[in-house]
RNA sequence: GGCCCCUUCGACUAGCGGUUAGGUCACCACCCUUUCACGGUGGUUGCACGGGUUCGAGUCCCGUAGGGGUCACCA
């Protein structure tokens, strides 16, 4: 039975990149029929984001991503939030102190701080230089009579190579002499991320851990930690994965754009879109296939498929994939996703309305925001006429011509597209010119673009009165 | 800078010694068309470089270059 857990620092959003390891996580435990656990990791009392546990578990539901234990859900394993397993880390880090494989280091911020600053002045790596690693049990205790504050390290064996194998990237090896004495437990007497991960992976049973490739170079202490609790035997396979980059190839960051789940939401893409998109930044179990359902990605994935090169996050296919999921949707379901939009915008418009709106943009919407957006002009009168169509279609013949039009649709009997169409044509037709003449300015004067649905259809959904309201006040004032 | 990882079209990827190097997005052209999309057809662009190994290398090995990650009492 594989146990796989996604471990988030709740730290107000989601990462995009975190959506993708939770996925991946998500969809290794789907596959092999392994249990998907989730843990908060909240160690960091200086990082605490009030309500960011709610926002996490929202997203997760949101993109269909379930767990088996976890928070909500409990376990046999809990609690799953480590703020809540304080306890079991000091116990452990006490055992490390008596097995010797951990120190107390009494070095100031300010000292090591001064240490840093020296080492890159010579021009060296900067790194921990163990000053506490060897000092006597009685300097040790005079410090901590005087109630001095101390942080636990980690021993690191020194002249080892420590060797794992990562589930994406084969066999990786470090020289242990360049791992750092890392510190376990800090003055505030809470862990850092490295003992209380290893510890808990190791108490929830957890056989495989998948996560970012930014975690790799510090993977070594954690084989380290393993071996000095004795835990070696059943410390879990890792997988890497290839981290998710900006244009510029640097590591996705929020200087560069959009990268919480939320954003994404916000602008109207669908989590199916979003899910399909993020899961095939890595692999592709298919040499032609690009839009999979959760089951088809949870029936083909494999760990050993996964790249080991990073993936640009780029929005044009994104935008592509939600615009083919919006034209999967009924219009029934679009509607519930755009009415709440419509009355955010101020809008009024009926269900039935609203309905008629998605028909027509569906197949050009990208994004769940077009339908109020891009097509305001269903909801509201144009405020302004788009400039380069002005110029081309907005002439003063055509200003005569929707002049002369205007009675004509005033005595339409029905108002319907095919009948509006029958108006259009025939006035053209007896003028000796072609409908394109009136089409592009009608659109124009009525909706202030220069592109969208078929006018006869536009032009029914807005509705008689509406449209020879627009068009009185385009010969007025264009 | 030390250590570690990575490298197939502009982007995402398929490829697991023998392929005219395939697909998708984007881009270009044409068709359809009142516009924009959709759809259809076709097209441009790629194995970072250099050495090996092999009858044969995008696929294996070594080196070089480039990119990235990491070096906190953050995760």
């Amino acid at each position: 039975m594989t146990r796989s857990r996604f471990a988030p620092s709740p730290t107000g959003f989601v990462h995009v990149g975190s959506l993708r390891t939770a996925l991946y996580n998500f969809l290794f435990a789907r596959h092999t029929g392994g249990v998907h656990v989730l843990r908060i990791e909240d160690t960091d009392q200086s990082r605490f984001v009030e309500g960011a546990v709610d926002n996490l578990l929202r997203t997760m539901e949101w993109a269909g991503i379930t767990f088996d234990e976890g928070p909500t859900q409990g376990g046999e394993y809990g609690p799953y939030v480590q703020s809540e397993r304080t306890d079991l880390y000091r116990k452990y880090a006490q055992e490390l102190l008596d097995n010797g494989h951990a120190y107390r280091c009494f070095a100031t911020a300010e000292e090591l701080d001064e240490m840093r600053k020296a080492q890159q002045a010579a021009g060296k790596p900067p790194m921990y230089d163990r000053r506490w690693r060897n000092k006597s049990q009685d300097e040790i205790d005079a410090k901590l009579k005087e109630g001095a504050p101390y942080v636990v390290r980690l021993r690191v064996p020194l002249g080892e190579t420590i060797t794992f194998n990562d589930l994406v990237r084969g066999e990786v090896s470090f020289e242990s002499s360049t791992v750092d004495d890392q510190v376990l437990m800090k003055s505030d007497g809470f862990p850092t991320y490295h003992l209380a991960n290893v510890v808990d992976d190791h108490l929830m049973k957890i056989t495989h851990v998948i996560r970012g490739e930014e975690w790799l170079s510090s993977t070594p202490k954690h084989v380290i930690l393993y071996r000095a609790f004795g835990w070696e035997d059943t410390m879990p396979a890792f997988a890497h994965l290839p981290l998710l980059l900006n244009p510029d190839k640097s590591k996705l960051s929020k200087r560069q754009g959009d990268v919480a789940v939320e954003d994404f939401k916000s602008q109207g893409y669908l989590s199916e879109a979003l899910v399909n998109f993020v899961s095939l930044l890595g692999f592709n179990p298919s040499a032609t296939q690009e839009i999979y359902t959760m089951e088809e990605l949870i029936a083909s994935f494999e760990i050993a498929h996964v790249n080991k090169g990073g993936a640009v996050f780029g929005r044009e296919k994104l935008d592509w994939m939600n615009s083919e999921y919006i034209r999967k949707k009924s219009p029934e379901e679009l509607l519930a996703l755009v009415k709440p939009l419509v009355k955010e915008r101020g809008y009024s418009a009926d269900d039935v309305y609203i309905m008629k709106v998605i028909r027509l943009m569906q197949e050009r919407a990208r994004t769940i925001n077009d339908f109020v957006d891009f097509a305001n002009y269903f909801y509201t009168a144009p405020a302004a006429y788009d400039e380069k169509s002005r110029t081309k279609n907005w002439t003063p013949e055509a200003k005569v011509r929707i002049g002369e039009i205007l009675p004509k649709f005033k005595e339409a009997g029905t108002w319907d597209h095919a009948a509006i169409e029958g108006v259009v044509r025939t006035y053209a037709e007896g003028k000796g010119i072609s409908a394109g003449k009136l089409i592009h300015p009608l659109r124009l004067a009525v909706s202030g673009v220069g592109m969208g649905p078929g006018l006869f259809e536009l032009l029914e959904v807005i509705g008689k009165n509406e449209v020879i309201a627009r068009l009185e006040r385009a010969v007025e004032i264009l």
